[in-house]
DNA sequence: ACAAAAGTGTTCCATATACACCCATGT
DNA sequence: ACATGGGTGTATATGGAACACTTTTGT
């Protein structure tokens, strides 16, 4: 999720939301408040993921950068009254061009993004409370970039415990599918 | 490796070396230049770790610590002239009482350095050029903390074409011990 | 001869991978 | 009835773990 900047420089451009650290503020409540700021979306998991300090990074002077990636669930709606000008999601592989150095810090996410999926359980935090295990099975090839096998997948969830069914079905007009819970701790994170 | 602080605050405890950033140096550059300053030692590999930014972790006030972590060969002497007070080697599960929160650093830096060893090849960066599969094998196990089997050790190098055998032998008044190279490209970072 | 570290194979188990068909529903 | 996505089992390959003895040298 990018947003659009209006002040220079790169005014125009995409960039990953983000601001300065208050003077009393820890790290990963100033990147969660600059993510509601911003965009109105509140970060379900937020991961410290690299620290960005080049010293002509940013051509306004030495910024040093400590980038968080934060989760989001499908479902959780853009809060009304956020500040934010232009906000707009984005596969990343078809990303716009980018200010700053803002494409390698996403470039460094996604692969760390790839590499936690299967042995955290990181990828919880992209979805509802409640989904079906097709809809999990599809966030984990969205983020890997491949298909994965639905019966390898399910065994592997649930050699692991990772899911709870619940008696509930969605209804969509072809099979229903039955919907699951995390079945870990608070899959949150920081 | 550990540098006796001599001024406030924890005058006379134990932390690790560091310092701040030059206007125009990059992150690296910094963490290498502070160690090599204040411990005589040079880096041979050098990754960031992770960044510390509590409010409060530094009595003197609002201090934002970009920690990296270095490796350094067991030949790399230390070099004359340092301006370096008291630097002491300690081993992790003998740690003397630190300054700040250079306990908590050093326990993800444990961590790290752990998780790293098996699908990386970090644990060359602490030989020198030459060196025998045992001294390999106890640097892992000194990292890890438990006893490795050599059979399963040695198996898993060359299934892995991570060695490469020289012609020199190690005599030490036993058996002598063959001695070997690293075989990747250069086992540096950073 | 013996002390000490170097070096060497096999078995077993757990996990990952490849692969194709039936099921339940709405229309 | 059929189209659509939901759901299921088996066989094979691979990697990790456990385990003990022989070899070579200096003294």
């Amino acid at each position: 999720m990018l947003i659009r900047r209006l002040g220079e420089p790169y005014a125009g451009q995409f960039a990953i939301p983000g601001g300065f650290v208050l003077h009393d503020e820890s790290l990963p409540v100033a990147a969660a408040r600059e993510l509601v700021e911003e965009t109105g979306y509140r970060a379900k998991y937020l991961e410290q993921l690299y620290t960005f300090g080049d010293p002509d990074r940013d051509p306004r002077g030495r910024v040093v950068t400590v980038a968080y990636f934060a989760l989001v669930p499908e479902d959780q709606a853009l809060a009304a009254g956020s500040d934010a000008g232009e906000v707009k999601w984005f596969p990343m592989s078809n990303l716009p061009p980018l200010a700053f150095d803002h494409a390698e810090i996403l470039r460094v996410a996604h692969d760390r993004l790839k590499a936690k999926l299967d042995y955290s359980e990181v990828g919880f935090n992209l979805l509802p409370a409640e989904f079906s295990l097709s809809d999990l099975q599809e966030v984990h090839e969205t983020i890997l970039g491949h298909p994965i096998d639905p019966r390898n997948f399910r065994r592997k969830l649930d050699s692991r415990g990772l899911v709870k069914e619940t008696d509930h079905y969605r209804y969509t007009g072809r099979k229903p599918a039955r919907l699951y819970t995390f079945a870990g701790v608070n899959p949150s994170a920081e």
